[in-house]
DNA sequence: TAGGCGATGCTCT
DNA sequence: GAGCATCGCCTAG
């Protein structure tokens, strides 16, 4: 399945806007496994001076990666099991990331399949946790451009259906929680989190 | 279907 | 030593 990479001038340099536009964009990952991707539809904004964001106590061996030009992965390993994923997004040393919850499968499902026994098509990439594990995604890939990698990668959209995007506050977080900086495709069964927090 | 809770280990205080 | 940007299993309704 052929996709085409995003170019810089295609993304936004804002954490809010960028967890708006990432919505319908698509994520590539190529190992030597074969390729697996999927097209966003679930996002969280961590904005600068955010008290939820893991950089608001400033840069430390962990986040270094949210402190790099924007569009670069920072993935972290959270509750001694899971790795998350997101996309730096603020001019370098600002320190924002947008966090990458929820994808809909659309190549190399049988591949996601084989990484997850048992696991229905609906649930392989619903939730930040899940997601990592269906693209295999550790912290070898912390860092990494996603624009230019070859692992790990940014691609345009279908372009097709119109994209209706939703928003609510952020899951699983406790400080800054009643903000409204998570955003979903609408309608979109592969969207994580309770269904009040998601309606159509 | 919704809500509670334990597992698990890294990170920072 | 506490807390954590989660998940999956369990129970109640």
């Amino acid at each position: 399945m052929h996709f085409e990479r995003l170019s810089p001038g295609e993304l936004p340099v804002d954490t809010v806007e960028l967890a708006r536009a990432l919505i319908g964009a698509v994520l590539v990952r190529d190992s030597k496994d074969g390729r697996v991707a999927g097209r966003i539809v679930e996002t969280e904004a961590y904005l600068p001076g955010d008290p939820a964001s893991h950089a608001f106590g400033g840069m430390s061996a962990r986040n270094r990666s949210m402190f790099l030009p924007p569009f670069h992965a920072y993935v972290y390993f959270i509750y001694g099991t899971y790795f998350c994923v997101n996309v730096s997004s603020e001019a370098e040393g600002e320190g924002a990331a947008v966090l990458l919850r929820a994808l809909e499968p659309i190549a190399g499902i049988d591949l996601m399949e084989r990484r997850r026994a048992d696991v229905p098509v609906r649930d392989l990439c619903r939730g930040p946790g899940r997601l990592a594990r269906a693209l295999d995604i550790d912290r070898s890939e912390d860092g990494c451009d996603l624009l230019r990698d070859e692992r790990l990668w940014l691609a345009s959209g279908a372009g097709g259906a119109p994209v209706r995007v939703g928003s609510s506050r952020r899951i699983g977080i406790t400080r800054a929680a009643h903000r409204r900086l998570r955003f979903y495709l609408r309608g979109s069964p592969f969207v994580s989190g309770p269904r009040s927090l998601s309606p159509p």
